[in-house]
DNA sequence: TCCTAACTTGGACTTTGTCTAAGTCAACAC
DNA sequence: GTGTTGACTTAGACAAAGTCCAAGTTAGGA
């Protein structure tokens, strides 16, 4: 988390309290916060830090490649720090729990070219739904 | 799409005119539409046809799984009466194109076993991302 | 230590969606 | 055809998630 900030440093960003409480709320690598939960988590750090300079800094994140958003519900957004390693996602559709899973192939690979259309492919997004153990057994 | 009406029909559905211009509306294959673009097409054939109905219709729609809810970007989510065929979506990244893809090859098959921790996975939504055609051309 | 562009703040505002009380009407019985 | 009634629709209030702005504060270089 220290070498973030470095690297935030070296991108030429202010460090102030405000967006080191911020990066440090997501610090952790299984990490799927809304931006309000994020903001809770930081008043508890720095009472005075406002919503808008936590969407702010989520958003300079986001724009820096330090944070991924996940957008899996049409709720509120979720931000996750864990950016640097290619990941996806299984969500329990009962209560909502998140785990980054790794698929074993290239999702990529699936899409042949004649379903293209000619666009430049350039991600994929894979969003796996079922149900978590705890909400398995509570049937 | 009149056999669709016929469906709602044998679900017990009081067929108004309301709900039969919100599936009219929803005709056709490759259509992605809001709400509020539901509502803006439905105002122009039943000018006093309310948000709440459509709302109220769209959610009934995909409890009966006539629809798909699509949110691929944590803004308004989208309308896919593509149901009964499955598939995956192509956006641009630039415009917000949508296009329908097939994949070749079953998602589900991508996520090992030791990456299910515990869970009874049923689905899986793809959304690959790139420029379309005409966003690659406007360089 | 001083200066200033960058940053932060509270609150107004927007977008998207939900809820409710009152009025309307589709479908069934006769 | 007419009457009845519960399902449906409506306008508008409300809520959640996010954006924007003018005014005040401050990190970091001179
Ligand atoms: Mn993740
Ligand atoms: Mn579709
Ligand atoms: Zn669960
Ligand atoms: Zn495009």
């Amino acid at each position: 988390m220290s070498d973030l900030l470095t690297r935030l440093r070296e991108q030429g960003w202010r460090l102030t309290a405000q967006r080191r409480v911020v990066a440090e709320v997501l610090d952790g690598e299984h990490v799927h916060l809304t931006a309000d939960e994020v903001h809770a988590r930081a008043v508890d750090r720095l009472p005075e830090i406002s919503r808008a300079t936590v969407y702010n800094t989520l958003g300079e994140l986001v724009q820096l490649g330090e944070v991924l958003e996940v957008s899996t519900d049409g709720r509120a957004k979720r931000y996750d720090p864990n950016a640097h390693h290619a990941h996806q996602h299984l969500i329990c559709s009962v209560c909502g729990t998140i785990r980054d899973v790794h698929p074993s192939a290239d999702p990529l690979a699936a899409l042949p070219d004649a379903e293209r259309f000619g666009f430049a492919v350039s991600g994929a997004e894979i969003t796996y739904r079922g149900l978590c153990p705890d909400c398995r057994a509570a049937t």
